[in-house]
DNA sequence: ATGACCTAACTTTTAGGA
């Protein structure tokens, strides 16, 4: 099972480049972030005339998550329990049955971006980070392959940005954060591309400005976590790398996950 | 070169992103 994860930076403005990358990845699951779109305005018809099941979590404007799936899905939760009164939409998580019978749960993920710290926005995400740590120890208590596919707006460590004093301060880097994020892990998820390869220099977002992207001035905060009944099945991992070469690309890209279910 | 972008919206400027 090919499971991807990609922020798009706007459904509308990026469904040709979805629909390309459902043509030439063929994924099984494809978790979307940044939607930008309402539950209506998202171009449902289209991505379902590729063999794509399809369940939304969207927001006008902003924020917004989807997972599409060639195979069906049910208990579709919208929203990261923890907190009734946020109303943003960040949090989709679905069960994926494969036609072996086996079945993946997978959430699609857009965690709260922090800028600046020492705001309420960085509050913020150090609270939805634990509110997701939370639902995710229930969720592994489940004991079944699960995928929490996102962006995490995290960079786990000093080899995922290519100019590391630049970011010290900032809420994708602050000790704060990547604490945080190592707690997540300590709950027993296993990161699947730093599972793969430990090379520095693996990037999943390239800021439009300065021509980071020309001068590969990356981060890599887009990131699969796997319960240890998932990590059992990972046979690769894939960072698709040349979307971000298309014309008028998302500044992140694709990462996949390829599990034997 | 302390430069440089992109998106949505009750749009012609502002807020949010990372």
């Amino acid at each position: 099972m090919l499971i991807a994860t990609w922020n798009v930076n706007s459904v509308k403005q990026r469904l040709e480049h979805v629909l390309r990358f459902l043509d030439e990845a063929r994924p099984d699951v494809l978790c979307l972030q940044e939607l930008k779109a309402t539950d209506e305005a998202v171009p449902a018809l289209e991505i379902e005339a590729k063999g794509y099941n399809l369940a939304v979590h969207g927001q006008k404007a902003f924020n917004g998550v989807a997972i599409l799936s060639r195979f069906p899905l049910s208990d579709i939760r919208r929203g990261l329990p923890g907190d009734p009164e946020d109303i943003q939409s960040r949090y989709i998580e679905a069960l994926v049955s494969a036609p072996s019978g086996r079945v993946a749960r997978v959430a699609s993920i857009y965690l709260p971006n922090g800028n600046p710290t020492g705001t309420d926005k960085y509050s913020y995400k150090l609270r939805w980070m634990e509110r997701l740590a939370g639902h995710a120890a229930g969720l592994l208590r489940l004991e079944e392959p699960l995928v929490l596919a996102g962006d995490y707006n995290v960079i786990p460590d000093a080899r995922d940005v290519s100019n590391p004093e630049a970011w010290v301060e900032d809420a994708l880097f602050r000790p704060e954060t990547r604490s945080a994020f190592r707690r997540l892990l300590g709950l027993g998820l296993t990161e699947a591309v730093r599972a793969c390869d430990d090379k520095p220099g693996l990037y999943t977002f390239w800021d439009y400005q300065a021509g980071a992207w020309q001068k590969n001035k990356g981060i890599r905060i887009d990131h699969l976590l796997l319960s240890p009944q998932a990590a059992d099945r990972l046979t690769g991992t894939e960072i698709h790398r040349h979307t971000r070469s298309w014309d008028k690309p998302s500044d992140h890209v694709p990462v996949s996950v390829t599990l034997d279910i």
